[in-house]
RNA sequence: GGAGAGGUUCCCGAGAGGCCAAAGGGGGCAGACUGUAAAUCUGCUGGCACAGCCUUCGGAGGUUCGAAUCCUCCCCUCUCCA
């Protein structure tokens, strides 16, 4: 494949490529000398859960590697400590050895459901900034202003509002930058909210002599609720390890609006064809939910199996188009020393709500059925001997045995 | 080092001795409507077998019949001056 139709493809949906030319140079270059780029990218130690907006940019990794270069997956161990100061993060606990492998772990298993192992070095910013002595890192602060540190979006904004901003936030995009400079990084990709950091690193990388890495940003996906960025932290996401269940309730759950961002962000569909859809849905011709149950059925099908996937769908028609009961329910058993419980505090022991006063006032509302019958009672009680379907609200079901002690 | 402003429930923010489990908004949950959509509307949103009691307004003490509110000390944040 020629270098032009290469570039079109890695530059694909991303925000900002800084910068284009460069990136044709060290793609000719890489083919001249047969040497593949380095392109790293930096994830969170501290939840290691893939969710559907990190596949956007694990999808451009994994471009890359198709035409051969080497992905630097970097856990941001040492980082972890200081917690990326974008946003409403505090500092975090620093996580153990064993926690970090374990985290690392389970990040192994998530993304090579998408990257190629053989392509895919796992490093750890730990290993060299543990070694840093004080020195060397007053050293590395001395090549960052702090009138450039303030340019920073979110440092000016909480700046010019009086809140707070610690010294040692500061010390994160530096360290970031750094990671660059240690991997001798070809490439680095984030999400547009990284632009800064990874601009440290260019600027960084120059001063030690390298040759500055090209920043490619990938849009931000929007979270369920359609407005801020997907985060486990707004639990407003969709993780590539849920069931097929989960995330088709999830996915059919989102904006018609939304949906149509999703499949540019994420349907491998071509774009013209996405295009054709939006106008057959605006044109009527097509059912919204039908176009976005296919959505769903594409995204579980590369994260499970087709089948699994269309398990899901029929699943999700006959609990809520048909109002059946789910195939799986939950089935738990309680043991009472009574032969009755009132049922506020069940539904607290099972589960199902935090606390009594909780399902209390969802009875209230109507929200809660027992055997599929609305409870207008806040006095039942069920007895020992006999095993109940619990339902509150829509989605929550468990089947009880209630057994005397 | 000096002067001033602050810290309230999941978040933002009002409250300035009893009427305060604390306005309003956001978020969340439930109901109606639907396509489990979205939008909208309504209700709920500390705990407890609950007309009552218990815990909660940065922390620890104190005044008072009674404290988120007043006093003392401490911790934290911001602004201005040096």
């Amino acid at each position: 494949m020629d270098i032009k139709q290469e570039l079109s493809i890695l530059t694909r949906s991303a925000v900002d490529v800084i910068s284009i030319e460069e990136l044709e140079k060290k793609l000719i270059e890489s083919q001249k000398k047969n040497r593949p780029l380095r392109v790293k990218a930096g994830f969170d130690p501290t939840a290691p859960d893939i969710h559907l907006g990190h596949t956007v940019l694990i999808e451009k990794l994994r471009q890359f590697q198709e035409f051969g270069h080497e992905v630097y997956f970097l856990v941001g161990d040492f980082t972890g400590m200081i917690g990326d100061p974008s946003g409403r993060s505090e500092t975090r606990r620093p996580l153990s050895k064993e926690e970090v492998l374990a985290n690392a772990e389970t990040y192994k298993k998530q993304i090579f459901k998408i990257l190629d192992p053989r392509k895919t070095k796992i490093v750890f910013n730990s290993s060299w900034m543990e070694k840093m002595t004080a020195t060397e890192l007053i050293k590395l602060c001395s090549h960052y202003t702090v009138a450039r540190m303030l340019e920073r979006d979110d440092f000016q904004k909480r700046f010019s509002t009086g809140k707070s901003i610690s010294i040692h936030e500061f010390i994160y995009p530096l360290i970031q930058g750094y990671d660059s400079v240690v991997l001798n990084a070809d490439v680095e990709i984030g999400g547009t909210d990284q632009i800064f950091n990874l601009l440290v690193g260019r600027e960084l990388q120059r001063d030690f002599h390298q040759e500055p890495q090209v920043v490619i940003t990938m849009p931000l996906l929007e979270g369920l609720d359609g407005v801020q960025k997907m985060s486990k932290s707004l639990n407003n996401y969709i993780g590539i390890t849920e069931s097929p269940k989960e995330m088709f309730g999830k996915i059919m759950s989102i904006s018609d609006e939304l949906m149509f961002r999703y499949y540019e962000l994420l349907s491998t569909l071509d774009p013209k064809e996405i295009e054709k859809i939006k106008e057959g849905v605006k044109e009527g011709r097509l059912h919204p939910k039908d176009i976005k149950k296919k959505l769903a059925i594409e995204i579980i099908s590369r994260f499970h199996s087709p089948s699994e996937a269309i398990q899901a769908a029929e699943e999700f028609e006959r609990v809520f188009k048909y109002k059946e009961e789910p195939e799986e329910i939950e089935e738990i058993d309680i043991y009472l020393s009574q032969k009755k419980i009132w049922l506020p505090k069940l539904l607290q022991l099972v589960g199902l709500t935090q606390s009594s006063s909780e399902a209390k006032r969802i009875i209230q509302q109507g929200g809660v059925r027992v055997n599929r019958q609305r409870v207008s009672s806040l006095e039942m009680e069920l007895s020992t001997g006999n095993t109940y379907l619990l339902q509150v609200g829509k989605r929550r079901f468990k089947r009880v045995h209630l057994l005397q002690k």
